[in-house]
DNA sequence: ATGACGATTTACT
DNA sequence: GTAAATCGTCATA
């Protein structure tokens, strides 16, 4: 097959900061029913260290239904709902048992545009009414959920081996172009919120916040 | 059964 | 800068 750019188990079977990192670059795909592809390339992504950090939904080994996904094998999926209204997704790190995550943030829109638009602006909840650039495609964690048309039902999806989903070798990025920084939206989280877990790629308009920082504002 | 809370986004002052 | 939108899930009772 042409899957040989596909990303294999031992890809994800890292802790979850050399996972971010690593995921920088690489390319976010989604096959949907009627078969066309939507794709971007990685250009911001979080860690979240487990059970350690209080930033983590996985923090003190809190384990519900909604989380589960996070103690899979390395290259499943943790798809999470927030606010009420958006899918968030993650790429488990580690291996079965050891709930360590890496949020996809950001990505840079490759193919499928055009649909993703369509998924963006469709009818409500919270959805931009005015035509958006393609830097407002993908710019944030459920931007890109909905241009990908990625919700509960991608939840466990096992990235290495799915039809729908799954991640696909790019051009890497160089590590001098790579930024840390705090992460966003966990300022309760103490010093964990302080932590530079954040990485994405300098100069890049896909980027959700440019902003370099070890600060976050509480709340 | 009820209440509080988000790993966010958009629109508006 | 701030506020509103919106609801599944979990903790408490």
């Amino acid at each position: 097959m042409a899957d040989r750019r596909r990303l294999k188990r031992s890809f994800f079977r890292r802790d979850p900061v050399a996972l971010a990192r690593a995921l920088l670059g690489h390319e976010l795909v989604r096959r949907l029913d009627d078969g066309s592809e939507l794709a971007g390339r990685i250009v911001e992504v979080e860690a979240y260290l487990g059970v350690e950090d209080r930033a983590a939904h996985s923090y003190a080994g809190r384990r519900t239904r909604a989380n589960a996904s996070m103690w899979l094998d390395g290259g499943r999926a943790y798809v999470y709902f927030v606010y009420g209204m958006h899918w968030c997704v993650n790429v488990v790190a580690q291996r079965e048992g050891i709930p360590t995550a890496c949020l996809i943030r950001a990505l840079e829109p490759l193919t499928g545009l055009d649909r993703m638009h369509r998924h963006r602006t469709g009818t409500r909840p919270q959805k931009p009414r005015k035509p958006l650039a393609p830097q407002d495609l993908c710019s944030g964690p459920a931007k890109l959920t909905q241009a990908l048309a990625i919700d509960k039902t991608l939840d466990g999806e096992d990235l290495t081996t799915s039809e729908v989903l799954f991640l696909r070798r790019g051009r890497g990025v160089p590590t001098g172009q790579v930024v840390a920084a705090a992460r966003i939206g966990v300022g309760y989280a103490g010093e964990w919120a302080l932590k530079p877990l954040r990485f994405f790629v300098e100069d890049n308009p896909n980027v959700s916040r440019p902003r370099r920082g070890g600060s976050s504002r509480a709340r």
